[in-house]
DNA sequence: GTGAAAGCGCTAACAT
DNA sequence: ATGTTAGCGCTTTCAC
């Protein structure tokens, strides 16, 4: 018997012939049917070893009406800070979740000049599901997709109407709360705070925390600056924090790359950290590991809110009932910025 | 006439009795073929544009034997350091420059425990070529894959035998070059270096920039020692350079990080920065930015890089002529850590 | 320049 | 449990 040279990649059919079986046979044991006999799933398998067989996915998704790619958008914008850590890792988390699936992961800027080109490319059944990470998390232009296409959002969309679509979110509010409670805790008599931009729902939420906090402990909620969450504002706002000419001794930054800023003018003031002033940010990112002295800070599990998003949205797209809010929690890195103060200072108070 | 409610998406079929043409005229108006009268574009044009048609990439993948998609390969580890702001520039270059083309950006995480898996993948014809970006760049596991598959590596291969690949890489011999050029020009005598892993290529081309430069200025290039990269491993080799008791006024290191780890230990040893010692880095990252004083250092273009290995896949995908090999220029940003010594400091040696 | 016909490799009823 | 029969939506000869 000659064994007929095949050129490109094995096809089902070569597989059927070789063990011996109809096509259907091969179909099943690829996708795992259970109507099929140890027997003749065995052959099959041997085949396809034998053969190096890899189904093609474009006729499988022909055929099935299924893609089995999941659409990672990426705002134009928020794709110029893709360096931005925080979203590198919840990148990681959806691609190293996916990776264990069956489910290919599709990345695609949306260009925000011609965001038609995108709506059409994701609505035009060219994905199953789409998952949306966007750097300033209030803008959801893509809510209106989440009614044609199985969406998962990360972050929680700034607009309440938007509430019936699936998203996950760190929880900004406790992570805050966590962090001014922190610095009471240590034997701060006022906190201050340098908030986020109120339009974006990470910058609105933890200046919330703060505030709840802040009032719940009897104290007045009234020192806030806020800032564009970059370094250079960070900066400017702790010296309007400073010229108010309040006494303060604690401070609770929004993000970390704002209290690095703030760090500087501190130590241009010569405001010693954590001595006259402890202070505590949020992200856990580069900046608060490096800053002089590191930064307490609070950390985001930004991995796991990318599997999370994926583990949803996979979930939907396979019918397992899903939660639409998935709220991940947050915790606390103590490190040199609020170092408790000593008994003696606690005591003189 | 009634119009018939058809569910799901547009397929090219309707268009082409919208526009009562045959669905060959469709699919050349969509494939852009020259050979259709302007009159039947036209109309057909008007017919996808009424319906919101897109084409199934499916179907067409199926009947053209092309998938027009490209896989971004992530080994497993790199994708752990996934953060790693010169990584995250090369994907958006990457995912950026894709987005203007017809190609889509499939991102394939490679287990490394389990490398077969991903070669299938790849080579099951479900991708029309490869982009692979390794952390470790001297890696190329998946060099015997562009002997399959058309690929482009970013960084340039450890192994001269695989010179018959195509990369992209920056030019780390003439920016470590100009590094320490400039150290020498602001009157440095002496110049040390903090090195990288010698088996990685970036590591490698480094020390080789800074080694000939030193040698051409007649200066001993004795002054070495190497490190992993880490903040750790740059301040653990500082440490090493000052316990050999040798006067050095210039210091090259190998990248940002590392720097910022050996600028710690210079604050703690009392050594001024830039007075006593000028510093300059590689790679021009947060932590350049950021340190105490600001690093000098050298600015990789990620982000073109990252374009540049789209364009040669694009380019060889389509038959167009390319240059296996694509070095892409570095230059120098002069910071605070290596500021000119003024005259007087100049006229005294 | 345009249409008709024949698949691309696979899945999904429907038989058996 | 397995085989048979139709397509999935598109491109692509090949006629006209």
């Amino acid at each position: 018997m000659t064994q007929e040279v095949i050129p490109g990649a094995p096809t089902l059919e070569q597989v059927a012939a070789l063990a011996g079986v109809s096509r259907s046979t091969v179909s099943r044991v690829v996708n795992k049917s259970p109507h099929v006999t140890d027997e003749a799933a065995a052959v099959v398998l041997e085949a396809i070893e034998t053969l190096g067989y890899v189904p093609n996915r474009a006729a499988r998704s022909l055929a099935s009406r299924k893609t089995q790619v999941i659409a990672l958008v990426v705002p134009e914008s928020t794709a110029r800070v893709f360096a931005d850590p925080f979203f590198a890792s919840v990148v990681q988390g959806i691609a190293l979740h996916l990776a264990a699936t069956e489910y290919t992961l599709n990345m695609v800027i949306a260009s925000e000049t011609n965001p038609e080109k995108t709506r059409r490319y994701l609505m035009g059944g060219n994905v199953d599901g789409a998952l949306v990470v966007s750097h300033h998390s209030g803008d959801h232009s893509y809510a209106r997709l989440s009614q044609a296409l199985p969406t998962v959002f990360g972050g929680r969309p700034m607009n309440a109407d938007e509430r019936d679509s699936y998203f996950v979110d760190s929880d900004n509010v406790a992570g805050a709360a966590v962090a001014t409670r922190h610095l009471l805790d240590i034997g701060c008599r006022r906190v201050a705070t340098i908030g986020g931009p109120q339009d974006m729902p990470p910058g609105f939420d933890r200046l919330e925390g703060w505030r709840r906090t802040v009032r719940e402990a009897g104290l007045d909620d009234s020192l806030v600056e806020l800032g564009d969450f970059s370094p250079r504002q960070g900066a400017e706002a702790m010296r309007r924090l400073l010229a108010r000419g309040e006494a303060f001794d604690g401070l609770f930054v929004a993000n970390d790359q704002m209290a690095v800023g703030a760090l500087s003018v501190l130590r241009e003031e010569g405001i010693a950290v954590p001595r006259d002033l402890a202070v505590v940010g949020f992200d856990a990112d580069y900046f608060s590991e490096t800053s002089e002295p590191p930064l307490t800070t609070i950390a985001q599990p930004a991995i796991e809110l990318g599997a999370t998003m994926a583990r949803v949205l996979v979930d939907l797209l396979e019918g397992r009932p899903v939660e639409r809010v998935t709220i991940m929690p947050t915790h606390l890195l103590v490190r040199a910025s609020s170092r408790r103060r000593d008994d003696a200072e606690e005591a003189s108070r």
